[in-house]
DNA sequence: GTCTATATCTCGATAGAC
DNA sequence: GTCTATCGAGATATAGAC
């Protein structure tokens, strides 16, 4: 059995995504780690203490995740691909991370936005940091048209990330995500790559056009 | 001065936008309609009556948003054009209703789903499905190349959806979105009318490949 | 470290005056 | 219709035994 201290903070982490801070309850975190809510109280002092723990480890799980695969790729088709993957992959694998941002967000609580852009600036190996220059280097090259670089980093993570806050929905609409969600989100790796690729790849036939 | 009833509605709304039904407060949505608390009582019995009012109040408004403008289109290119414009548009000036459905569905509450399908099934007006027969449409006449549409629907909706919840986020990395965020809106609706507009539309040049 | 029991506070809801 | 005051449930947090 696990440490104590783990099983607290998976907790945690799945309660807070699902309910937000206010809405989470201290004894919900507590049974689904299994132990009484007075221990919750001896390992962090308050409702705040917690959050502010799971919080902080959220924001490292996401800043060290897949940049390094990243660096390796050839050509922009290649960051292309693996950024498609290697970001519907993090989420999946890490849900509740992402219901946690989106929870921030719509709270409006001012610690993120901050906290992001000091990771955006200093980690150099942020897969959004890369992606972004490598999609600029591109352009340069004349390897891809020209788009708003920023824009194009947005459309593709919006891409990778919502259909998973809405997956619910897309059950009753989407036959195979009902049927097999793997084979769906693979599916899906396979469509945005396939869209992004064909939007933004100059071939020599295609002659590049600009907002 | 509104009508109190209207003042509640609204207050409503975008408390529990923020906060989700659990972590929503009577106190402080009385506060945000300026009026006391056993008021808000007197005109709503409960909570969950109060929640449930502006649960279908939601729903009803997306029902019938855009979607008779997108019959009217002639070319696909056009109903593209005006599915990101109307549907980012109509996001702007709903936020509260965006999100209210992404805490509805981050608190895994069952009642989504289960009545996005049928409005689905059943409002031949509602825009996406307008978007999803028109693109199929399309796809047969050769005027795009073959994709899955329902996965080009999410593609489309998530890009026009996504950027709203991370704004503050965004505002941080984009200079645009910070200085003006109006004329961040329309650069994005350009954007993503270009990008998906180049994927899709098959020229003489271009031939078409599928998934 | 872990529990039961309890103190303290906050929230949803009601009573009753105006 | 609108308020102040308050009840009772349920939440956070603490005390104290093991």
């Amino acid at each position: 059995m696990r440490e104590t201290d783990d099983r607290i903070f998976d907790a945690a982490l799945s309660v807070f995504a699902r309910k937000g801070k206010d809405g989470a309850r201290m004894q919900e975190i507590a049974d689904e780690a299994g132990i009484s809510k007075a221990l919750l109280h001896y390992y962090y002092r308050s409702k705040d203490q917690l959050y502010e723990k799971v919080f902080e480890h959220v924001m490292s799980r996401l800043e060290r995740s897949f940049g390094e695969r990243l660096m390796k790729a050839g050509s922009f088709e290649e960051v292309l691909g693996s950024f498609i993957a290697g970001y519907v992959d993090f989420v999946r694998q890490n849900l509740d991370v992402m219901r946690l941002m989106v929870n921030e967000h719509l709270t409006g609580s001012p610690v993120v936005a901050g906290r992001l852009r000091t990771i955006m600036d200093s980690s150099e190996t942020m897969p959004t940091v890369v992606f972004v220059r490598r999609l600029e280097e591109a352009m340069e090259r004349g390897e891809v048209r020209r788009v708003d670089a920023l824009q194009m980093l947005i459309t593709v993570m919006s891409s990778c990330i919502f259909f998973f806050i809405i997956f619910p929905t897309i059950r009753a609409i989407h036959p195979l995500a009902a049927t097999d969600s793997d084979q769906f989100i693979e599916a899906r790796k396979q469509h945005l790559t396939d869209v992004f690729r064909t939007s933004l790849l100059t071939s020599q036939e295609q002659a590049g056009e600009d907002t």
